[in-house]
DNA sequence: GAAACCTGGCGTCATCCTAA
DNA sequence: TTAGGATGACGCCAGGTTTC
């Protein structure tokens, strides 16, 4: 990984705490301070989106650091140079036709259709990713062609598989990005620990100093 | 034991950011 | 300029813990 490569977390102090549940609870103070919202009750959910300013993303902030340092190297593309990959991370490495996640079953890639069975959790519909040609229903096949003629319903079937696929892969990357927000979390939990060590030794050392440079006359 | 609260994970949306 | 990946924010749920 990116941080444990270049040790980028034993660099500078945390200057920002990533917490979304303290966040929230900001907000709720602003919300209770707010007049109007207290006469509404309930915060608009647009209206929230409003208060909170979008911060920027810790690989950024990492970036802004290394930047500070020379001979340290910005973050790039998380390379899978580190051995050991974890498997269920279905983006990279999907070894068979099939993966697990935590709401459905996907098979293997290119097509998509919503089977919205009922997950484990209530009603997250799964879905299966049909072999490219095998399974795929005429209609979409043709909608991919140009120059056919574009029903209205395969226009729509076209948009439903789009975005069926993009909520697949965002989901997916949802995913990858929790693990190395996790991760980076532990980075500057361990700095933090190593930090405190340092500075309780330079705190000792500086009372050492001080008595040898000022012995007692009495 | 039940209710309240806390915590962690998930899917989704909106937005940012970058490569093409 | 645009498509697509990355990620902050939100809402929901399940499981664990605390309080009564």
């Amino acid at each position: 990984m990116w941080w444990h490569q270049h040790n980028l977390c034993f660099r500078r102090p945390i200057e920002e705490d990533y917490s979304s549940r303290d966040v929230e609870e900001k907000v709720a103070t602003i919300a209770e301070t707010d007049e109007s919202a207290e006469s509404e009750g309930v915060i608009d959910s647009h209206k929230r989106r409003e208060i909170l300013s979008r911060r920027p993303s810790y690989r950024k902030i990492l970036n802004e650091l290394s930047s500070d340092v020379p001979g340290v190297p910005k973050i790039e593309e998380e390379k899978s140079e580190e051995e050991g990959t974890p498997p269920n991370i279905a983006t990279m490495a999907v070894p068979t036709s099939i993966y697990q996640t935590s709401t459905g079953q996907y098979n293997e890639e290119t097509e998509l259709a919503p089977s919205h069975m009922a997950a484990a959790t209530g009603d997250m519909p799964t879905y299966q990713i049909r072999a490219p040609t095998a399974a795929l229903p005429q209609g979409v096949v043709m909608a991919a062609s140009p120059g056919s003629l574009h029903s209205s319903q395969q226009l729509a079937e076209e948009a439903t598989r789009k975005r069926e696929l993009r909520l697949m892969k965002n989901r997916e990357a949802a995913k990858e990005c929790r693990r190395r927000k996790k991760e980076y979390v532990k980075c500057l939990e361990s700095r933090v620990a190593v930090l405190e060590v340092q500075n309780k030794k330079l705190i000792e050392e500086l009372e050492t100093l001080k008595d040898i440079c000022s012995p007692k006359t009495d």
